[in-house]
DNA sequence: CAAACGTGGAC
DNA sequence: TGTCCAAGTTT
């Protein structure tokens, strides 16, 4: 048992201190400026896996263009994969999406102030849930995720995952519980950091076993091996549009769009473009691959059927839902495109 | 429950 | 260059 979160008067010192110092350190972040249960859903959703500057200028786009769960239940599906494109993870997109049509047709449009039925919501799940509950309606639940899940690990020598639920339930503040699961995570972001934590700057290193012992050693991740993948990409251009394929609804980058391989060309373009050498080569990495792709242009009408091809004018590819992949080696080919191609991807509007 | 799911920052 | 891994969820 640890020992350190037994005492009731501890627990509030430890709170105390930590609130205080989030009080005089917390980033000025967007989404903590406003109070509206959708913003936190969004801006939650968004740092799922994914660290606070990469997420910042995708969630101003996001709310500019979908402000309210009436807008993003209205707003096309293409729309709204499209503004995350780059961010990855896409079935995010897709949950928030779906969610927001449960919510308008049967929570009037609002988040719940329900644990449980939040729970229901698709992409949804313990952590997201608990930081809604907390963070936009002062509801005392925990939010564990990496952060805390690293602070409580060293605060207090935990490693059983069961034990440090029940001592992160212990822990909630209530008043302030939103803020407490925040500085929590601020804390674990900024100070007590995997590899190299300051414990000079953390408000909580006198009650620290880590500290104590000078043992800050973590649980390993599981190792997963990475395969080196070749996708060679084939970019066929006629009359400044580039042909495009939406990819299956499951899968890895589902229902987005992608740039043909020579093994996937329409029907009717045959595959001699690929005799000749790569315009450029693109490296990448997606989840356990690492991604080699050499790419071919291929300058050529082609007349193709079907809803899962389309030519797209170069001009409009930063409305399409593309991978990063896709982006890079159509950004490579931009000046033999003849475009300027600031528009592809992420990173305007 | 292990595996799949994206991307870029940090070292 | 390589490796780790981040405000997780789903199947």
């Amino acid at each position: 048992m640890p020992e350190n979160a037994d005492s009731p008067k501890l627990r509030a010192r430890m709170r105390a201190a930590l609130l205080r110092w989030y009080d005089r350190n917390r980033r000025d972040l967007p989404w903590r400026r406003s109070r509206d249960p959708y913003a936190i859903w969004v801006s939650e959703t968004m740092l799922q896996q994914t660290q606070v500057a990469t997420v910042l200028p995708y969630y101003r786009r996001f709310m500019g263009a979908f402000p309210s769960v009436e807008a993003l239940d209205r707003a096309p599906l293409d729309a709204v994969q499209s503004i995350w494109s780059g961010l990855g993870y896409y079935r995010r997109a897709m949950n928030l999406k779906h969610a927001a049509g449960v919510l308008a047709s049967r929570h009037g449009g609002r988040l719940p102030d329900d644990y449980d039925a939040l729970l229901k919501l698709p992409g949804i799940g313990r952590y997201t849930a608990g930081a809604i509950m907390s963070i936009a309606f002062q509801r005392p639940y925990p939010a564990v995720d990496g952060n805390v899940r690293r602070v409580y690990a060293r605060l207090f020598g935990l490693t059983d995952a069961k034990e440090l639920d029940e001592t992160a339930g212990r822990m909630v503040s209530r008043p302030r519980p939103g803020d407490f699961n925040q500085a929590l995570m601020e804390l674990g972001a900024t100070v007590c950091s995997p590899a190299a934590p300051t414990c000079e700057r953390c408000p909580l290193s006198h009650w620290c076993r880590a500290r104590a012992s000078g043992s800050f050693e973590l649980p390993r991740g599981r190792h997963v091996e990475t395969k080196a993948v070749e996708w060679p990409l084939v970019i066929i251009e006629s009359n400044s549009r580039v042909l495009l394929h939406r990819r299956p609804d499951d899968g890895l980058l589902a229902g987005l769009w992608e740039l043909p391989t020579p093994a996937t060309l329409p029907p009717g373009v045959a595959r001699e473009s690929v005799a000749v050498a790569p315009i450029a080569v693109i490296r990448h990495a997606i989840t356990d691959k690492r991604i080699t792709a050499p790419v071919y242009l291929l300058r050529r009408e082609a007349r193709v059927r079907g809803k899962a091809w389309r030519w797209v004018a170069l001009a409009a590819l930063s409305s399409y839902p593309l991978s990063s992949l896709y982006t890079k080696a159509l950004r490579a080919a931009q000046h033999r495109l003849g475009a300027r191609l600031s528009s592809i991807g992420a990173g305007d509007t």
